[in-house]
DNA sequence: CATGCAATGATTGTCAACAATCAAACTCTT
DNA sequence: AAGAGTTTGATTGTTGACAATCATTGCATG
C-alpha cells in the first residue's frame, strides 16, 4: 500500500505548512487539531512532528507543547553561513569531477531565473532561484549535504515567504547564479567558492535589507 | 519533572548505541524489546526512532521495520565531504572572528592529544581527538552546523568503533590537529580551511587504509 | 485594589489493545 | 523431490482511552 511511512508524509506536509507560514513561526501545534486536519491518529503524527524537531523547525517544551521556531536575525545568518558550507562543497565537487549533467540542469535553472525576470514573475523566479541550488546540491551526489540542505531550504523559504516576493535586485541575484555556473564550468574551484560565498553574502544582504522595508515580519 | 522530553532522553541512548555498535549496522531494532530495555513504551521509543531516521541513522522499510544503516566506502568517503564542509565553516568562522576562549579550549583538547600518545592510550586519544572536533564546531557558535556535525560524528565513531583504537601514524594525526590551531591562531582563513580539508583528506586515507587491514567489518 | 490560592479546563504524555502486513514454515500437488 | 500455494507466527502500524501536567479563571483574603 504505502510505499512510504506516514510518519514521512505527515512530516512533509508539516514542512510545507511551516515554510508557506501557514503554521505561523511561534504558533503551538495542537495535536488534536493537526491529526483531525491530515486524518490520522495522534501517535503518526507525534512521530512526524518529533521527526521536525530533530530538523530543528520545531522546537520542543515539555509538557507544554511544540512550537514552530521563530527566527532572529541571528538565526537568518547562521542559516545563510550553513548554507555556504553546504553549497560552497557541493558547487566545489562538481567543478572538480566536471559532470556535464550538471551544467546542463544548472543552465537551465539559470534560463528559468533569466525568463521570469523578463516576464517581471517574482514567484516564478523565486522557484527558479530555489530549483537551482536544489540541483547544485543534487548534482554533487553528496546525500548528508543533500540532507542538511533540505531544512536549511525550508528555514530559508520560511523567510523569504514573510517577504511576499519582494525582491531586491533582481537583475544582481540572476547574475550571480549565472557566474558561479560560469566558475564551475572553468573548474576553477576556488572562484566557484568565492562566488557561492559572495552569493551568499549578498543574498542575506539583500534578505536582511527587504526586511528593514517590510519592518518587523519574522 | 523532565527537563527534557523522553523521546529525546531516549533518541540519545539510541545514538550511543548505533556509535558504540551495540546496535549493529544492518540490524533491525525490535521495537518490542527494545521498549523493555528502556523502560518505557513503544509509543516514545516509536518517536525517538523517528528522529533517528530524520538524521540518517535508521533506515526505514515500511511494514518491515528500522534498521540501523551500514555504510560502505562511499558513504565514509561522503561522510568525510561532510565533515570538511562543516568543520572547515567553523574553523573559518573563528579564525575571522579571533575568539581567546576558543583558542584556549582547541589547545587543551590537543595537549590531551598529546599526553595520551605519549601515554599510549588509543582509546583517551580517540576521546580527545572527538573532543577536539566538538570544541572546534561548538566555539564556531552555530547552531545549525553544531547539529549536523552531532550525526556526522555518531557515524564516524561507528566506523571508528569497528576499529577499537588501530589508530594508523597517531603522531601525524596530533600533529595535523594542531597545525590547524596555529592557523587559526594566525587568523589566516585560507590557511585554516585548507589544513582542515587535509586534516579530513589524510584521516579519511588512514581509515580506509586501516579497514583493508581489518579486512572487510563495515 | 492587589495578591495569593484553589478549582477547572485543556493539552500533552503514556499506555495497552486491536488491525494490518510480512516472512517463514508447512503441506499438497505434480 | 521440487515448487507453488496456504497457513501461521511475529512484527509493525494505528487507534482510542487514561494519567499527568500546565495555564487560566474565579475567589477569598490581606
Amino acid at each position: 500500500m504505502h510505499r512510504e511511512s506516514t510518519a514521512s508524509v505527515i512530516a512533509r506536509q508539516l514542512r510545507t505548512a511551516i515554510m508557506e507560514r501557514t503554521l505561523q513561526p511561534g504558533a503551538q501545534l495542537s495535536e488534536t487539531a493537526l491529526s483531525a486536519q491530515f486524518g490520522v491518529s495522534r501517535g503518526p503524527l507525534r512521530e512526524a512532528m518529533q521527526r521536525l524537531v530533530q530538523e530543528g523547525l520545531l522546537r520542543s517544551e515539555p509538557n507544554r507543547g511544540l512550537f514552530v521556531i521563530e527566527l532572529d536575525e541571528a538565526d537568518i545568518r547562521d542559516i545563510y553561513v550553513a548554507r555556504a558550507a553546504v553549497e560552497g562543497a557541493a558547487a566545489t565537487m562538481i567543478a572538480k569531477a566536471r559532470i556535464p549533467a550538471a551544467l546542463r540542469e544548472l543552465r537551465a535553472a539559470c534560463d528559468a531565473m533569466s525568463k521570469s525576470l523578463e516576464l517581471g514573475d517574482p514567484a516564478k523566479l523565486s522557484d527558479a532561484d530555489f530549483r537551482f541550488h536544489d540541483v547544485l546540491v543534487q548534482c554533487s551526489g553528496s546525500r548528508r549535504l543533500a540532507r542538511m540542505h533540505q531544512t536549511l531550504i525550508v528555514e530559508t523559504r520560511m523567510c523569504l515567504t514573510a517577504l511576499e516576493g519582494t525582491y531586491q535586485q533582481p537583475l544582481e541575484l540572476v547574475e550571480e547564479h549565472i557566474q558561479i555556473v560560469d566558475a564551475i564550468e572553468a573548474g576553477d574551484v576556488k572562484l566557484t567558492l568565492k562566488r557561492v560565498e559572495l552569493h551568499m553574502d549578498e543574498a542575506l544582504r539583500r534578505l536582511i535589507h527587504a526586511e528593514d522595508n517590510d519592518e518587523g515580519y519574522v
